[in-house]
DNA sequence: GCTGGCACTCGGTCCACCTGAGTGCCAGGA
DNA sequence: TCCTGGCACTCAGGTGGACCGAGTGCCAGC
């Protein structure tokens, strides 16, 4: 049993000793910089049972180990300590969020902070429409037959859409409208918003009704519409510093990745509020993504989250920095938003 | 004279050549490919006058001559012929932005095509708040002396600002404010609006002044904050494809800039409409873009530009069709605003 | 003023060689 | 049963020399 444990230090030993070094690690490197307390011929031995594992491997046969995904996998689910940031980080974190002057702001700073933190890729969504509530909704004649409608959720976001309307509309029929749509929408979240467009076409004066269901339809497509689901990115110059060669293989592929939004979505879309989310190399389905992880976490005060936001890097990260100061900064965002 | 002007077909042979090569160009290769009639000696000699006027360069001794930034910037002034679009890029161009359903879409498609058009990094920028005028003005109580103010100009641009109020407010005194506010400024761009405020205060309900001070107040700060001017910035991986190695040194510091928007902003400050502007290289005074070219204009209607876009890429580049691809954008740009 | 010829330069590539890090295995000792 | 020191082996990376070829500058001749 004492070699099982040994065994697991080793290999802790040695992501770490990878993860800050970027080299190859051997096993007299091993003995002398972790103080196992056993010879570097020993700690050949466990070497061997964990290439046998699967835990970590060779890059050539006369270099040291590297761990796999496997070995990183372990790693975060059993061996990584919580590491606390610092004061200065928490500080930092404050100052940085402080001041904010919307949501959009709120997010781009959120992004700068998480990429500077980490020094990777960070990614933060925008609250998800479909899990927020409609605060306002304004109506602006743009010509006779042309509403813009303007959607303002609870989170701060704001969502616009030009409706084209059946019937001729005045200044008045415009306010009678909007108060309409916002006694009946107001507080409302997406699930709760189709239920009631039934209900409030049918009671609606009967002059109004078309002008009633155009606009709850257009509103009903823009809280459903997934693809609206926006997100801010920042750090990008981070993958420009690590690996250096063979670049136009490993970044580009990612670059891409991340502008296509669509990719980073559908890993946040799985993400729960208050757990930290990792998926390592080829965990990811997405090809572009199997040399890289992913640490994510939702944000927002209550049980469901309101969007995600994490980081992107190399495998070969430091996941329990990166999970505090994800966890972390979500946490801000959230008590941000709870606020506003 | 004749010997002038061959020279002159030299160096836009070499431009040509290298640009779509990567290699340096030596007389022999350039004879052969570019039919100037004369022979490859010939075209030594003229080499060596455009190297001695520092037009082009050679890496090192036994390689072919490269241009220098003075050479690129003949060649985009006086020899390079306008290159205009296929007709399957107009195509591509109209397809790709219609549909576009508010002006977030319309600024982010925008950048997508670029960026596919040139291959290289898009840039474009909102439309400028000091140069658009207000369409319309919301107020949303949040609270007894919180307002959120949502501004939408005329080129569909939302922007939004939590006023603190001094007085309490109810929903009456919030409707009269709102039509006091947009009658005052409606239509109205950032110098009228400055005007307008002080006669508004004094004209309004003596209840109501200090709500319309505090409330104006913010709308000015909002449409004079220069920072706000945001940037929509794709096709990053295009960085990734060329150059290969160096990489830490090339496009680190790029990417950095890129996320620095300031440094764009100033770069875009300067752009007019309808005239693209070039700044190849060292001209460009900020230090991470001296390796780089950047091919901007602006874009709008009228006779001043609403904001501006462009592509950044090396100095070798295409720079007769990524003017083509740049203006084109950006004409359909103004006309895609104008309508809405 | 253009051209062909010629000597010269020098970066890139290939190859042979060496070095050192790291390994696996084995026999001996606790 | 497990650890340890020793030893032979492997192999990536670095070094240095030779060679090749692209490209140049210069010069004499047309």
């Amino acid at each position: 049993m004492a070699h099982d444990d040994r065994r697991l230090q080793v290999l802790r030993a040695i992501v770490q000793d990878y993860v800050s070094t970027n080299d190859p690690v051997g096993s007299k490197a091993l003995a002398a910089r972790y103080d196992l307390g056993v010879s570097p011929a020993t700690i050949r031995n466990d070497m061997a049972v964990l290439e046998e594992e699967g835990y970590i491997t060779q890059p050539h046969t006369s270099a040291g180990r590297v761990p796999t995904d496997k070995g990183y996998r372990f790693f975060v689910d059993r061996l990584s300590a919580v590491k606390p940031l610092s004061v200065a980080e928490r500080k930092a974190i404050e100052r940085f969020l402080d001041g904010a002057v919307d949501l959009h702001d709120v997010l781009g700073r959120s992004v700068r902070l998480l990429a500077q933190l980490t020094r990777q890729v960070a990614v933060v969504q925008y609250p998800t429409l479909s899990r927020s509530a409609v605060r306002h909704l304004e109506l602006v004649p743009l010509a006779a037959h042309r509403l813009l409608m303007v959607l303002i959720t609870d989170t701060g976001r704001v969502e616009q859409r030009v409706v084209e309307v059946p019937v001729e509309t005045d200044a008045e029929t415009v306010a009678e409208l909007r108060s309409l749509l916002n006694a009946a929408f107001a507080g409302a979240k997406l699930a709760e918003a189709s239920d009631k467009v039934g209900d409030l076409v049918d009671s609606a004066p009967p002059q109004l009704r078309a002008l009633v269901a155009g606009v709850s339809a257009t509103l009903l497509e823009t809280l459903v519409e997934p693809s609206e689901d926006r997100l801010v990115i920042g750090g990008t110059a981070n993958l420009a510093r690590g690996s250096a060669l063979d670049f136009p293989h490993t970044v580009r592929p990612l670059l891409e990745a991340l502008e296509e939004q669509v990719v980073v979505l559908r890993l946040m879309a799985e993400v729960g509020p208050s757990t930290v989310t990792v998926s390592i190399g080829e965990e990811n389905e997405h090809e572009a993504l199997t040399g890289a992880s992913f640490v994510s976490v939702g944000y927002g005060s209550g049980d469901q989250a309101l969007g995600g936001l994490g980081v992107v890097g190399p495998t070969r990260m430091d996941y329990a920095g990166n999970i505090a100061a994800v966890r972390a900064v979500a946490r801000y965002v959230g008590q941000l938003l709870a606020e506003s």
